[in-house]
DNA sequence: GGCATAATGTCCATTTATCGGATAAAATGA
DNA sequence: TCATTTTATCCGATAAATGGACATTATGCC
């Protein structure tokens, strides 16, 4: 049921109005080691396969300097990271590919969507993608190439981007609560400018029409000439679980067509809610 | 200064008088609440796909009641752990699983293994198994399936046992330094009397052997009815990185039989060991 | 049923390990 | 060469984790 992303911010320190002190940003996350470690591992993450620098983990996360490197340093010798031996760029440790393997199990997504995404590709002729929330991130959990002849292929498997960048991305965020939104939003900002061409009047404009409609789209918002279209999936609660997402080269469908795909798609995150409900823990 | 090794063993707190408290067993373990989060993740891990209760880790890790309740709350809230609805029983999470996709681009063992794993188990004409170690477990990372009609399939990709149990485990075990298999010993001592028939002689004497020779073997210590021979792979610099492993019905071969698959055994993790380039697994 | 035992939670005083501002060394680049 | 960014370490203050003790709920056993 809900087992799939459970980020409430349920320990929110209680502000019973908005005439709070207006400190510089302690509105960031929630306290504790762990969570701190847990944002830098997520930042880490973030970074793919070429790694992060401690630099890029302070910007992403926005803590203190001296934290990330202790932290930093505590993880390493957990073997939850680890830094490249002439470089200093760090990536998960192996310790983490070994949990991840055993949760793996329980968590198989791409198996219970499986070969809905595999029909909804066929239709549509392009590639799919399914994406789920981690922290502040969506993180593509499998895709579904096209076969056609272009195929745009931008998330790969394990990838992650912050919530809003990106048509499946957007999709996430703006499935979210409205506080939520604001506070993941205020959390991302940050990240989003280190984006070269980053236009902040476009994001909102594309956010509140994703939150009015049952799916986000946009043409070239995220990456020059690719457009693409999201929907959130959600459980039976109306949590957002997951979003399938489709990119297109802009200008490939007319506006029928389009429509068309949004369609299928909502279709399809309908099949895959579905099936959600009936993906219980056993025994 | 980078310190490559840090200190191996315990943290040696400074007794400035021999007239300490005689303290109870703090030798157990890395302080800090990253390590006991993921000696708890470990334990959580090691309990598969049937889960474990909050009872289960205390006795697992040896840590404080309290502390366990209360990290596995901090872990559950992060996505790290999550509980079965109406059960008490916990499993790892699906922020976990999310970070080990990423994590497993870096960390294929089995895809560096692979073809080596599928001739040893042609050759030898029964299921072989890889494992790394994960803290105080021994990890199965991938298992080639024996074409024979009857095959011991003990090991899940991604279960997890106590070092010291099992061929492979054994071996990795035996691989480490002195101290460190002194301390692991020690640790494991409580999950090893957990099991019905565990006789502590038998485990020394095994452990003594594998320590003498190349390789671990057993006939139905872990198991009744199977026997395993175990070798372990070692990096450059002479440090565990791994094991290969096999497991038979006891009595299914002779004596020649099993030192010439030992010999074959050997000749893989070998094969393997060249193989490792940058990989050195660290606790 | 009724009792014994184990498992699950929760307090809260103690103290320890974490926090982060300040500082310095090293790398980068112009 | 010098300015700027990145990496790294100190260390006092303090917030946060710790774990003994206690309370409550399940589970097994006769």
């Amino acid at each position: 049921m809900k087992s799939f992303v459970t980020n409430a911010t349920t320990t929110q320190r209680e502000a019973p109005d908005g005439l709070e002190l207006a400190a510089p940003l302690e509105t960031m996350g929630k306290t504790g080691s762990l969570s701190r470690a847990a944002r830098i591992l997520r930042a880490v993450a973030a970074g793919g396969q070429k790694g992060v620098s401690a630099a890029d983990i302070v910007r992403a996360t926005g803590l203190p300097r001296p934290t990330v490197y202790r932290v930093m340093q505590m993880l390493e010798e957990l073997g939850w990271l680890e830094r490249a031996e002439g470089s200093r760029r760090v990536f998960l440790g192996s310790d983490l590919a070994l949990l991840g393997l055993s949760a793996s199990h329980r968590h198989s997504l791409d198996l219970v969507a499986g070969d809905i995404l595999d029909s909804l590709s066929l239709e549509i002729g392009q590639t799919i993608y399914l994406s789920v929330r981690s922290g502040d991130d969506a993180v593509c959990v499998a895709h579904v190439e096209s076969g056609a002849q272009i195929r745009t292929l931008v998330l790969e498997v394990g990838s992650r981007h912050p919530l809003g960048l990106g048509a499946g991305s957007m999709a996430l965020l703006a499935a979210q609560s409205d506080n939520e939104i604001a506070a993941i939003v205020a959390r991302n900002m940050p990240r989003f400018r280190t984006r070269p061409s980053f236009d902040e009047a476009a994001f909102n404009r594309a956010l509140a029409l994703a939150r009015e409609g049952r799916h986000a789209s946009h043409q070239g918002l995220f990456t020059h000439g690719v457009s693409g279209i999201g929907v959130a999936v959600r459980d039976d609660s109306g949590h957002p679980a997951a979003a399938i997402s489709a990119a297109f080269i802009t200008g490939w469908l007319d506006t029928a067509q389009l429509e068309q795909c949004t369609l299928k798609m909502e279709q399809a995150a309908q099949a895959v809610a579905s099936r959600l409900a009936v993906a219980a823990p056993r025994d």
